[in-house]
DNA sequence: GCGACAG
DNA sequence: ATCTTGTCGC
């Protein structure tokens, strides 16, 4: 499994390599943070997405049992265009670094019945920071040949330029490549992005960990991840994706 | 041998 | 990821 991912990685393209717009990529009119560029109205006066703008799929499972429910939520400027799921029995189990083999089949089998094909592919997990480039958001990304980015809520390795605690909104630091990572040391492999953050004292969020997944620079990662956060710490597809799990897994039970 | 380790 | 009440803060 691991020649597999470094084959997986050879594969892998970290950087821009897509047809729309970059600009482009957004979720609803942003309430809070993001700072952004000009106020675009990219919007038809009829409040209906622009049908030229590119499609975000946020992808996301629950589990139950051996079981495993992967949701997808698509969405266009902000909009939901499409959301459909799969149930699937799980065969391996959950091992740091070989994520995708656990959770690959479940997502194949949710994306294949999608009736749109996204721009981009938002998945839970990271995609280059990983211990040979080959996380689940780069695996998946190869195997549909479509730009995706990695966003996960832990750091997997690599080492952070900055301490990373307490962080205003819209902060980011580079995660660089170490030890643990198969490639030069140093290497930017992704950022840690504070994509929320409480006003005043009491605890603090962490930061979310970006990271490309395939077609897209690690840079540009973090502009979609940030342009697609609307006040709440995960970016809007995932967080839909992930509410759309549930509601799914609670009406099987 | 010990520690570290996405979801 | 999942099992789960209350609790603090915006």
């Amino acid at each position: 499994m691991e020649s597999l991912q470094r084959e997986i990685a050879d594969s892998a393209v970290f950087d821009d390599e897509f047809d729309f717009d970059p600009t482009a990529v957004q979720s609803p009119a942003d309430s809070s943070q993001q700072q952004l560029t000009a106020p675009a109205s990219d919007t038809d006066s009829d409040g209906s997405a622009p049908s030229d703008a590119p499609l975000a799929a946020g992808v996301d499972q629950a589990f139950l049992d051996e079981r495993a429910i992967s949701a997808v939520v698509v969405l266009q400027a902000g909009e939901v265009v499409e959301r459909t799921h799969a149930v699937t029995e799980l065969s391996i189990p959950y091992i740091p670094g070989l994520l995708a083999f656990r959770e690959g089949d479940p997502i194949v089998a949710a994306l294949e019945t999608l009736d749109c094909e996204p721009d981009l592919l938002c998945f839970d997990g990271s995609g280059r920071i990983h211990y040979r480039q080959a996380g689940l958001a780069t695996h998946l990304g190869v195997v549909f040949d479509t730009p995706s980015v990695g966003i996960a809520k832990n750091l997997l390795c690599g080492t952070p330029r900055e301490s990373v605690d307490g962080r205003p909104a819209g902060w980011r630091t580079p995660i660089a490549a170490d030890d643990a990572v198969d490639c030069a040391d140093g290497t930017l492999i992704g950022h840690a992005y504070q994509s929320r953050q409480y006003e005043s004292s009491g605890r603090h969020i962490n930061p979310l960990y970006v990271s490309p997944g395939h077609r897209v620079a690690a840079e540009t990662t973090v502009d979609f991840v940030a342009a697609l956060c609307n006040g709440y710490k995960l970016p809007e597809p995932t967080r839909l994706a992930d509410s759309y799990a549930d509601e799914v897994k609670s009406k099987l039970l």
